[in-house]
DNA sequence: TAAAAGATCCGCT
DNA sequence: GCGGATCTTTTAA
């Protein structure tokens, strides 16, 4: 039983995104549900969404109702529902008021499944969430980085073997979505 | 008010 | 490799 290192704090959220997307690798996201219970797993996979510029981005609307978080303080997790089934894990990245967030893609290694699930990893954002109980109604707007918040990312080693490829599912924003800020840790690492 | 599209996943062919 | 599931969000009229 290792002792839990401590969270990642706001000034960690508070850089550019895409520095926040590649340093979150490698760390452990933790999920205290209830019960007591901790659900563990290690971040591989993530993706930048940047600015209002970012045609990929839900904030290319400007501050809508569901986007609304992204231009709000770093630190502060942003869950929206995809196709009407997935719900997907973001963290606001960033100063307040620009908008930016990291989609948290997929994690293995992981310890404390949930009810109902069995596999040892969760690469995709939808089984991501799915392996945490982690959903839109429940969990929008929670605060990763407030001490005693159920939710938290630990401090410990930034990854090596980082390689970096174009988004997913993002061809309707043209030339936005060349952009190379889907961060992965290597095969094996 | 309508209509289109979506930061996905799963099962079948 | 392809298509269905399923519903929220946003824009346009």
């Amino acid at each position: 039983m290792t002792r839990s290192a401590p969270r990642l704090d706001r000034a960690f959220f508070a850089r550019d995104t895409r520095e926040v997307a590649r340093d979150l690798l490698g760390r452990t996201l933790c999920h205290r549900i209830d019960g007591g219970r901790i659900l563990r797993g290690r971040i591989v996979e993530t993706e930048a969404y940047h600015g209002p510029d970012d045609r990929a981005s839900h904030a290319r609307f400007g501050p809508t109702p569901r986007a609304a978080i992204m231009f709000g303080p770093p630190g502060i997790i942003y869950v929206y529902l995809v196709y009407g089934m997935h719900h997907c894990l973001n963290v606001v990245t960033g100063a307040d008021g620009f908008p930016a967030a990291v989609l948290v893609r997929g994690v293995d290694r992981l310890e404390g499944l949930a009810p109902g699930t069995t596999a040892p990893n969760a690469v995709g954002p939808g089984r991501l969430t799915r392996a945490f109980g982690i959903r839109r109604e429940t969990h929008n707007g929670l605060d990763l980085a407030a001490p005693g918040s159920p939710l938290w990312i630990e401090t410990g080693a930034r990854a090596t073997g980082v390689t970096t490829s174009p988004r997913v599912g993002v061809d309707y924003a043209g030339a936005w979505a060349k952009r190379p800020w889907r961060y992965r840790i290597a095969e094996g690492r």
